[in-house]
DNA sequence: GTCATAAGTGACGATATAGTCAGAAATGAA
DNA sequence: TTCATTTCTGACTATATCGTCACTTATGAC
């Protein structure tokens, strides 16, 4: 009896009004990227966001909040999938210059295909500068920067502090996307990797220069640090 | 007569009435750049500019069609006296690391003291991103790429197609801006210049291998493009 | 001082957007 | 099928914001 019960439920683990409500839900977090890609979070109404989703405005408050609280799982939603595409893809490289590529490289994979997506990251970090501004975006970034963290610390043999630690990531990231936002307007359509393959290299090489002289270390650590 | 009228209209150029108009419109700019880096562009409403500038909600209107127009005029004003500074402190640098290095100063020394300016110019970049966006932002934006890339193209003696320069051009304004949010967000209150000098060293090499690897050259040509 | 002109003002009507809620539609259990 | 429960809906109200305009104030010519 119980065990049939049980295999009762797995037969049909997701009954179909779930699957309605996840798939409603699922229309209006997209709905949303493309329009917040097209006119940007602040100037988006919500009828816009419904009415892309093809579903009445009510529905959105049975789903969100308001629009910071889409706003806040959507930008949850993007930095998580991207830091795990960064431990899926960079855990193995423990040379820095590798690593670093590496990052590089699961940011162009991931945005190249989501230009969506990409907006958003780039208007979440616009809005990190303001004072007034959706609270909660943070969060999902801080995680996003400790995971490059933690791939970093891995990758360099040295003890190095918090602070440190966190300014290199944050380099990393400010590179990256300041790299990437550049090749986005100055390469149209053309292909994205051959423009860009020296820039990356080059952007590598700055990055370990960077790396390796924020590292703190006497002159016989020197040669052990970073090859 | 004639000598007198002029000499009369010398001694107090500006009268009064234009001075006051003058100084209103500055209130509101001035205003708008406030609020524009607590809340954003998009998000402060008129009246939170005249509120802030202590002035009636019509005024606004006797002095900008509407919030895009005074948008327009602030990204313009920055942006060109942005430029300003360019050209003047870098026009001698004909040695293209020193070069970079004088625009990247030039750039921090520019927003350093300049709070609101930054997050304008850092919404306006992320605007660019935008198909609906404030109509007219893009062309100061252009005209200060095109100030960069005289300067890159005067240090550099090989002719060079201009794709090249505006990428170039990109990859330069990428990098700073990627590297000036960073060390706004890493530096809180710190001294800048000590936490940013190494980095702003390996930006400088980073970028001087990109060109280096971008510029269209013969091999015996080599030595004398970039020192 | 007087007056014509220019600039500033803020209450007001028009419009737009947010958030609600009573009823419609879908679902799934019996 | 029937019916209780969940989800969806979009018309509606309340609110917020815009842009205007009749009026006030400041300016400068005379």
């Amino acid at each position: 009896m119980m065990v049939l019960e049980r295999k009762e439920r797995k037969k049909r683990r997701i009954p179909r009004q779930k699957r309605r409500v996840q798939v409603s839900r699922e229309k209006l977090l997209q709905a949303a990227r493309l329009v917040f890609s097209e006119k940007g979070m602040d100037a988006t109404r919500i009828d816009e966001i419904t009415e892309r989703a093809d579903l009445g405005k009510g529905t959105f408050y049975n789903h969100f909040t308001g629009k910071g609280d889409l706003i806040r799982h959507l930008m949850k939603d993007v930095l998580d999938e991207l830091a795990g595409d960064l431990n899926e893809h960079c855990r193995e490289q423990s040379e820095l210059p590798q690593l670093l590529d590496a990052i590089i490289m699961v940011h162009i994979n991931f945005f190249s295909k989501r230009w969506e997506d990409y907006v958003l990251y780039f208007q979440g970090r616009a809005d990190l500068h303001l004072t007034h501004s959706y609270s909660g975006i943070d969060t999902p970034f801080i995680k996003y920067l400790e995971t490059i963290e933690e791939l970093i610390d891995s990758a360099i043999q040295s003890k190095i502090s918090k602070a440190v630690l966190r300014r290199i990531a944050c380099a990393v990231v400010g590179f990256v996307s300041g790299y990437y936002s550049f090749a986005i307007i100055a390469t149209e359509g053309e292909d994205v990797d051959k423009a860009l393959g020296s820039l990356r290299s080059a952007l590598v090489a700055g990055l370990v220069k960077f790396i390796n002289e924020a590292l703190p270390r006497t002159a016989e650590e020197n040669d052990r640090v970073v090859r």
